[in-house]
DNA sequence: TTCCATGCCTAGCATGACAAGGTCTTGAAC
DNA sequence: GTTCAAGACCTTGTCATGCTAGGCATGGAA
């Protein structure tokens, strides 16, 4: 997959990872990966700093839980981050339905 | 729209823009926009930078022309050009398919 | 004559994903 | 007992790439 092709839609994979609940860095990685059937593959030197810039934007909020002697830092939206999320949904929805036009892919 | 949603498309976009027939800069960014209706905009300082990109790599070979009065470089698609757009159709079709899954957009 | 659309170009900037390195724990395999 | 994979987090520096902002030139309409 070329990488570049991520650009823009990391911080939309990672906000909508979370919507069902809170989760950890290492657990979004795997549930993109198996959701999106090994197409998507969130590396730890992107999505750690995209956590930490979307924890800074206020997108996000986190706090540091144990389960089993393993440190995880669980991130959960915040308001702010329910709202970037459907703006980045429907940016995401217009620029691939312009691409699949253009494509002629679909109608 | 997130210009970063461009990033690994762009080059996509022309190839795609040519498949049909040699064409020039100023012409396919008005296709783009027209086909995509309105969706997606190349801007020159992207898209002129790609083609003579894409040029140097030897997808696109170019010649001048002239129509009244208008000097235009002409762009096609070359035999390793057109099995670039292939690959890079099915690398956009792998990737949106993945992020439709993750988006719950599509089965 | 002014202004827009057409048509091309480039230097330098900002962004952002990534490679590669690091640290620590648990549990299974050997 | 030790080794090794998987889980879990982090950061520095590099590189690719789209864009801003500038430039130049022509034709035709207002």
């Amino acid at each position: 997959m070329d990488p570049k092709l991520l650009a823009g839609t990391l911080d939309l994979l990672i906000l909508e990872s979370l919507v069902e609940g809170r989760s950890y860095g290492y657990a979004i990685a795997q549930h993109v990966r198996r959701i999106s059937e090994e197409r998507i593959l969130l590396k730890e030197g992107s999505l750690y700093p995209a956590l930490h810039k979307l924890e800074r934007a206020g997108a996000l909020k986190a706090d540091w839980g144990e389960e089993g002697g393993r440190r995880r830092k669980y991130y959960r939206l915040t308001a702010a981050g329910k709202k970037a999320l459907q703006a980045k949904r429907s940016m995401w929805a217009n620029f691939s339905g312009g691409m699949n036009k253009v494509l002629g892919l679909e109608s």
